[in-house]
DNA sequence: TCGCTGACTAAGCGCTTGCTCAGCATGGTG
DNA sequence: CACCATGCTGAGCAAGCGCTTAGTCAGCGA
């Protein structure tokens, strides 16, 4: 279908090397398909003809169409709790970790969309114990956004009335952006995630 | 299945006066059919069920089942168009028009919540036509935002780089409130209107 | 009383779905 | 050579899908 490498389209898709390479192409066709018509849309028969093999192949590898779902949805929402936590950690204020973080978190948004739209919006079709796992580092990912807001405001660096509130909209910003960013949009994902930073800041109340 | 009056849904829900009472139950079982699960998880039993009657019943007053989202996305996208052109042409300068269209915008999509999934996350299900006419709604409701920045820019009330980014930045945060908003929300939606207010202007450069 | 209409249902058609299973080619091992 | 494990296919099953059809029935004007 398209042509993009997926290291673009996911650079932290895990068991690129290690996973036999069959499996690895049907996890491909299955973020491909699910991004682009939903979980409920796409068929066993989709996922099996992209990646090029009958449907019966698919269970060889994955135990059925919701075990895939799951496992984009953990080892996507797992790289994004580790990009944040990367930003967070590394050197610098709050005002210069929370640019840095946004600036990541907007980018890899816009670069991975695709997985970036089934880690976002396919959550409901998740098995129950899946969901369960991907909600917690969902949760995990708002508090460490929290947690570097409260530290800006301790530190005087930031200007905010509800912590929940601004951690909302940090996060929200820079989910959204997997909805709407298309390559067709003139912006890099640097350029968007550097623009996303500075708005951020002033909507934080930080002195710039 | 939820006692929650549709008013508070959609408070603009139109023909729920002249529309024949079943048909009007029809599109409200189906907006909340579709908002939980999605449209290709929702069968026509469902939806038939959720009103009261027979499968058979949906086909008297609706087409089809892509006909009844095609009427909850037209229906919704044109609400939603004529609440921004409200804030926009009422009283006041740039920021002051901008506070009231960010107030409002949030507010409806914490409020109508279930119509608002359905208006951002099934456009993908739409029939093509009426996707061409969904899409000219959204253009213009992207259009009437960043003239509006634009206007506070050349007026020196605000303060910004570039208008599109701007402007893609406060839809976003207005539309994402759609997906994270439940009523375990403690923030009222007018509450949390008001704080986006805040936070944008903020974004946007405005002294306040 | 009558025929007619509009809203509705029970039953089910044709098709697609997720998934299974018997069997086949391949390549490494004795 | 035989033997088997591995990775896969072709055929197809049971269930469920959107939608249709034939027919019921209350209400109504003449």
């Amino acid at each position: 279908m398209t042509s993009t490498p997926m290291a673009d389209l996911w650079p932290t898709l895990p068991g690129a090397d290690t996973r036999p390479e069959a499996a690895y192409r049907l996890l491909q066709a299955a973020v491909e398909s699910f991004a682009e018509r939903g979980f409920h849309a796409t068929t066993t028969r989709d996922i099996a003809t992209s990646a090029g093999m009958s449907p019966a192949a698919l269970y060889i590898h994955y135990q059925s169409k919701a075990a895939l779902l799951a496992e984009i949805s953990q080892a996507g929402h797992a790289a994004t709790l580790a990009l944040v936590r990367d930003a967070v950690v590394g050197e610098g204020g709050p005002a210069v970790r929370m640019r840095r973080l946004v600036e990541q978190f907007t980018a890899w948004h816009a670069r991975a969309r695709t997985v970036g739209r089934v880690v976002n919006y396919e959550l409901h079709a998740l098995p129950e114990d899946a969901y369960a796992v991907v909600a917690a580092l969902r949760l995990d990912i708002e508090r460490e956004v929290s947690a570097l807001i409260e530290a800006g405001a301790a530190a005087g660096e930031f200007q905010v009335s509800e912590v929940r509130t601004a951690a909302r909209a940090v996060t929200s910003l820079g989910i959204d952006v997997s909805r709407w960013y298309t390559d067709r949009s003139t912006e890099t994902p640097e350029e968007l995630g550097r623009r996303y930073g500075e708005l951020v800041l002033r909507m934080l109340g930080a002195r710039i």
